[in-house]
DNA sequence: CTTGACCTGTGTCTTAGACACAGGTCTAAG
DNA sequence: CTTAGACCTGTGTCTAAGACACAGGTCAAG
């Protein structure tokens, strides 16, 4: 199997297969012509690969995870323990971009209703120096 | 004034501070020593700056938002228009963050019930390789 | 003069791929 | 067999917004 075949037959792309390649994720054979060849194996270590992105490990999680089981090892206790901490860290991006998505609404809101106005020597634009979020009750 | 000095007048880092100096939106002029040297200009510059990032605006965003007001025009225009293409960005963000959040809590109490697993030859961790999120009603 | 604390600019690193590009492969037409 | 064109390849570079490393400069105290 070529790069862009591997890539289709999963929904990705071929610079993603690279990229995991690159990395060392996955292991194809050189061919007689110098191009990548991935066997089943690659197939569906490379499906597993994509699980665990769309549930939010890192690559490094994913590389720390695969060594685990190459080893033969049960990856589970791993597998727990790092998402419990990327769960916190979404949590914490996650309370962030609330924050930030009512300041940018709030801010949209005022700044419709007021007047354009010149920069001067110390304002570069009034909308955003003058701005303060109205606090909810 | 010296780049630490100024960072930390207005609460940031001094990397910060010679980054946007690296993109031109600080220009200072250069000290008998070859060090930088800020004036006032360039401290309210910055906390504009700090302020528009505040607010979600990209650096590259700001840097258009400057140019704009130094050939003396009302950025206010361009600032509306750029908010509003932010905030829908945002909400995108938001949106995949709260359900990439969800799968992830559902994964980790799911999985707080279920047994390791030695990995297979078509496995690496079945804890991953079998998650459907529960749909909720 | 020397020590040590602090500061400097420059260069490199980070994520997870996307994109550019020069060149290779392969199929079909001539 | 040749050629054209479509598609594919690996490698190298780019992204955002700074953080970090590092060799060397500055400056006050002793």
């Amino acid at each position: 199997m070529k790069v862009t075949e591997l890539a289709k037959s999963l929904g990705t792309t071929a610079d993603t297969v690279r990229y995991y390649t690159r990395l060392g994720l996955l292991k194809p054979a050189k061919s007689v012509n110098g191009y990548k060849s991935y066997s089943n194996k690659e197939v569906s270590r490379l499906k597993f690969i994509l699980s665990a992105r769309n549930l939010g490990f890192s690559v490094a999680d994913i590389k720390q995870i695969l060594n685990e089981s190459e080893d033969g090892k049960s990856a589970c206790p791993l597998v727990r323990s790092l998402i419990k901490e990327r769960l916190e860290e979404t949590e914490k991006q996650f309370q962030a971009m609330l924050a930030l998505r009512g300041k940018m609404s709030s801010a949209l809101s005022q700044w419709e209703e007021m007047e354009d106005k010149a920069p001067t020597a110390n304002m570069v634009c009034h909308l955003i120096e003058n701005f303060e979020q109205i606090k909810k009750a």
